[in-house]
DNA sequence: CTACAGCCTCCCGTAACAGGAGAGTAAAGC
DNA sequence: GCTTTACTCTCCTGTTACGGGAGGCTGTAG
């Protein structure tokens, strides 16, 4: 019988750990002293908790080691715990990646301010419509008639809030005029195609996220961001990117102002 | 403004989290309502935020986050947080490596009862004494008359407690009789050598440590166990494996509880 | 007889929120 | 104007596996 410090140097194990032991019912001792209190523990107890220690040494949790030493399910949990610990170097690596190209970048002050991040984009439903817009500008004049359009055929159709509305680029290549884009803009139903406005259901997707603030003539800047993460960090663009306008010349006068958030998405290669 | 629900949708961030970073003073939003209480967003905690998100993802504390927000020491930081990143990965390879060990043994019922662990043996003083004995059994009997000499040339010494109390095997291959082995037990304080008694003290190490539940015939499964342990998950043996004798003859009548620790010092190759 | 080491229990703190109770607020429908 | 419903607020608890410390009892060595 060694009392508790004993029992520590023996395994190895912090007094406050075999403490915590005994309270959980993991690992109790041979006896306890009826007046004392002391706790006592045999050679039985030593080896029961280097079984304990090799588990917890391959990070299993305390529950989990329970269930094992009652019998109950050891290769199941061990496998679990096998597929916890590939998903965890996977993401391990992930961040490492990510870190290195962060540190990689901070002398290039241009990409200092841009910021990637992974996100959920959830399912959505949306009006959209294909246009030819001579230039970059061209369109935004576009827009308000579109919905002014959407409101007299569906006086019922709301936007949903918080607005998601933004525009994809259609063609594979960069061009300067007669440009390809679609525009579309979230809604709360789903509706009858009309005209030349379509509804569609977007189903959700993974995303690298680059926000932009500043004047549209400096959005190629986050889209080259947004790619070179793409690239170095192992992931592979699966659609069109859409340039999401959050503030802009509706809401703020001046253009350094102006926010839009480049949607990327992606799956992880 | 947005309330914080809309916010919550337009960052991907839980209100529960928001609010908590409100409360840690890591991102405030632009005002609060002093009747309702009521938070307020807008886009430049919109921004902020993601740049919040970019680190978090990259697996920065809250803390560390503050002070890089703060403009403090980002790239000290990041290199730190890039050294526990390969720390963890080292780790996780490690976890992994040896839960496919046991996995892959569990066929094996012989070796089920035996758990490696990985421990670090505490510094200390022993006495020592080498001897060539003619057969296993032998060194046992002669065990008694060692101690016996020791209390009688120093009466003040004492063994620690717990008893510590081992030998190792100093041939460098097997061997059935005339077996060179080392006798070697802790005790409290060094002393002048005298005959063929040496003092010395063994400095701290990290070992293997494989219990031994049975008599010592069978001991050389739990050696067979512990080498194979330690060549599949990437260790080294740098010094000779020590048997620490815990219950035994002396104290149990059945060879079937005798207790044995088999500790084999390593190295992380 | 008095130190002093060793043991006990109880309580707080950890990181980053999630879940839920109970109560007030805002907007929409009737 | 009233009710319903959706939103929001604060406050409290729980999560993991213990570590740290207070305050008090125990056992032994000098």
């Amino acid at each position: 019988m060694y009392r508790i410090g004993e029992f520590s140097k023996m395994s190895k194990t912090t007094i406050k750990a075999l403490r915590y032991y005994d309270e959980i019912e993991l690992l109790k001792p041979e006896c306890i002293d009826k007046f004392t209190g002391y706790r006592f523990y045999t050679t039985n107890q030593l080896v029961k908790l280097h079984h304990i220690q090799a588990l917890r040494q391959v990070g299993l949790s305390i529950d989990e080691i329970k269930l094992i030493m009652s019998g109950h399910g050891a290769e199941r949990l061990l496998n679990k715990r096998k597929n916890e610990l590939e998903a965890e170097l996977a993401n391990g690596a992930e961040q490492l990646s990510r870190i290195e190209f962060i540190l990689s970048g901070k002398g290039e002050l241009d990409f200092m301010n841009y910021q990637a991040v992974i996100k959920e984009l959830p399912q959505c439903i949306v009006y959209s419509k294909r246009m030819t817009v001579p230039n970059y500008d061209a369109y935004f004049e576009l827009i308000p008639a579109i919905g002014q359009k959407l409101v007299t055929k569906y006086p019922d159709l709301k936007c949903i809030i918080p607005e998601y509305c933004f525009i994809t680029y259609l063609d594979g290549e960069y061009k300067e005029k007669d440009i390809n884009v679609e525009f579309c803009e979230a809604v709360d139903k789903m509706k009858e195609d009309f005209d030349d406005i379509k509804f569609k259901s977007i189903e959700s997707v993974t995303a690298v996220s680059v926000m932009h603030k500043g004047s549209y003539a400096e959005l190629s800047q986050a889209y080259a961001y947004a790619f070179k993460w793409i690239e170095e960090n192992g992931y592979a663009v699966i659609n069109h990117p859409r340039e999401s306008y959050i503030d802009g010349i509706w809401n703020k006068q001046s253009e350094a102002e102006w926010l839009t958030e480049l949607q990327v998405p992606v799956i992880k290669k």
